[in-house]
DNA sequence: CTGAAAGCGCTTACAG
DNA sequence: CTGAAAGCGCTTACAG
């Protein structure tokens, strides 16, 4: 029950003099060469006095569309997919189109008990951090990957992780480390897989490089488990590399339960760059990938498809962050030990 | 363009022999009393063996509804607010409806300037951590308030912020803290003014209690300023009592910055538990916020106004959670001090 | 350059 | 108990 009735475009027509076609063409922008410069403007102008704003429903109903976008994620607990959808929303907006949200449903219940309306109709779809051949039922709607690496066929908008692991290991190279410890995210997902082959890759081609690894569950307790093995195995890494953030916070609880100092002792990293990088102590090297950013590009690259033309696969580069969780090896010593 | 046109309610009635108007009011559940039950049958096979779903631009325009209701919070970036947005949207798919968001314009551009299509047509609003007399132009608009304190002639769903707080403030009498430091987020918002009349009120009535306070805002950075403002004054607390776990964080930085160690020389208390809480070292003693809940109820409440019901004002009560951050005061002594 | 008309898929009086 | 018809507000051939 809206408090007003909002005007319609017939007032918009009997405002301007003018007959409703005549409104519907210049609001739409396909007047040119069909209706009067001078009818253009004054159609324009009772709008504006009317206050005019189409309404979705019968534009929809009309154009059979309904100017939804779905965005699939992983998982809606982790901090990183909010400003996604932050990004998303905010050029979805702009274009008058909402967006539903819907994880992948590995909750083994399958499609029917996934909490959101994902069979409501949509226009299109946003799917982050899946591989292309996972698209299922939405093979048929126009779609965009986002975090799911390039190929496939679709659309895509990524980030340059690979570049990004790159940095981190060059700078820890440039510090002097060698022996490297991996904390591994435990998920079968592109982005992971490529920071794992750049980080390998990057202390393979360091003198006197060796790389150990170990895989986690991305969340606290399991990823401080794992960096415990890492840290207690023959040979123990100088640097602990993470892959995400959430995952470094795992780290550091294993420096502190073993009476390592970060950075004097151990050197950590991570990866995203959340809000937790800088409440951690000492604040978190890592790499900043700019989340809002891949939301708001590709829902960009869905319109550009749902307009019918051929968005260009787009890579958004990461940034290095140094910040205090590192410094050379052995630095430390046993002095910042505690008891 | 979706894949097949979808069947309308024309070839549900066709397959079942009926009339479009005997189709939707057994699908609508008006039929009781006007349609035979053996025909209300025959309506819902058919429409089963159809995969019939109803076109909701269609149904918006004839009932002049939007299925759409705006969710306004203060800020984004705040990893409290995701979660109330999940729990709003998965009731809100359950009854068809799609969840927009959009910040308070207290960025200075104003309305005008909004990220989100905050001035498309919805048919109701979830006003987050607000004043009541602040709706401003939703004035007319069916709302619910969230976390906004009772009373304004809305329906309310608010935390139990003030047992919360008293709580925490018990816990740490009753290990035998006196001296209390309070890191008040400098916000004027009800669900603050809340935290900090019960923590004053608490501490006067505990024998010898003492109470200072400084005020922040809420990010790591400042909360660390006003955290060493009240360690460093004379006779400084033995506890601070922080509004929010980030400003938690930033009170660890403080006492790690001063050699202080939590909690043997200091107790540290955060409030809402997110995940930060436990990535955190020691891990945070904080009161839990059903925030999902929050989203999740507040939905209901305005899905009952909009169906013409008078929603009660409903609190949801928040849970002391005793982690490792909080001990007897001056246990440590000194020697959990670091150089 | 402009207008009259059809129709998208629903729901709801209204008539029977 | 059931159906024919109107109409929500748009957009788009079609006619002039």
């Amino acid at each position: 029950m809206p408090a007003i009735s909002r005007p319609t475009s017939k007032d918009v027509a009997q405002e301007a003099g003018v007959s409703q076609s005549t409104v519907s063409l210049v609001l739409g922008g396909k007047w040119t060469g069909r209706v009067s410069p001078a009818t253009a403007r004054s159609v324009r102008d009772a709008a504006e006095r009317l206050g005019y704003r189409p309404n979705q429903a019968a534009r929809n109903l009309r154009l059979g569309t309904t100017r939804t976008v779905l965005l699939m994620v992983p998982t809606l607990t982790a901090p990183f997919f909010g400003p996604v959808y932050t990004g998303a929303a905010r050029v979805a907006a702009r274009h008058g189109f909402g967006v539903v949200v819907s994880t992948w449903p590995d909750d083994a219940e399958g499609p029917a008990e996934s909490p959101f309306g994902s069979d409501e109709a949509i226009d299109g779809v946003l799917a982050s951090s899946i591989a292309a051949d996972a698209l299922g039922r939405f093979r048929e709607t126009p779609a965009v990957m986002l975090d799911s690496g390039p190929g496939g066929g679709v659309p895509t908008v990524d980030f340059g992780v690979a570049d990004g692991m790159r940095a981190i290991a060059g700078h820890l190279g440039a510090l002097g480390h060698r022996r490297f410890g991996h904390v591994a995210a435990g998920v079968d997902q592109w982005t992971f897989r490529a920071r794992a082959e750049a980080l390998a890759g990057t202390v393979a081609a360091l003198p006197g490089g060796v790389l150990s690894r170990d895989t986690c569950a991305i969340d606290v307790t399991s990823a401080k488990d794992a960096a415990l093995r890492l840290l207690t195995a023959p040979g123990p890494p100088t640097v602990l590399v993470c892959d995400d953030d959430l995952i470094a916070a795992g780290a550091y609880k294993a420096a502190r339960a073993l009476g390592l100092d970060v950075p004097g002792d151990l050197s950590i990293t991570g990866f995203d760059d959340v809000l937790l990088a800088t409440a951690l102590e000492p604040e978190l090297t890592t790499v900043r990938l700019p989340a809002e950013e891949l939301g708001a590009q590709g829902m960009t690259a869905l319109l550009d498809l749902l307009a019918g033309e051929r968005p260009e696969p787009r890579v958004l580069p990461g940034e290095l962050v140094v910040r205090e969780s590192t410094a050379p090896p052995g630095e430390g010593g046993d002095k910042g030990r505690r008891v």
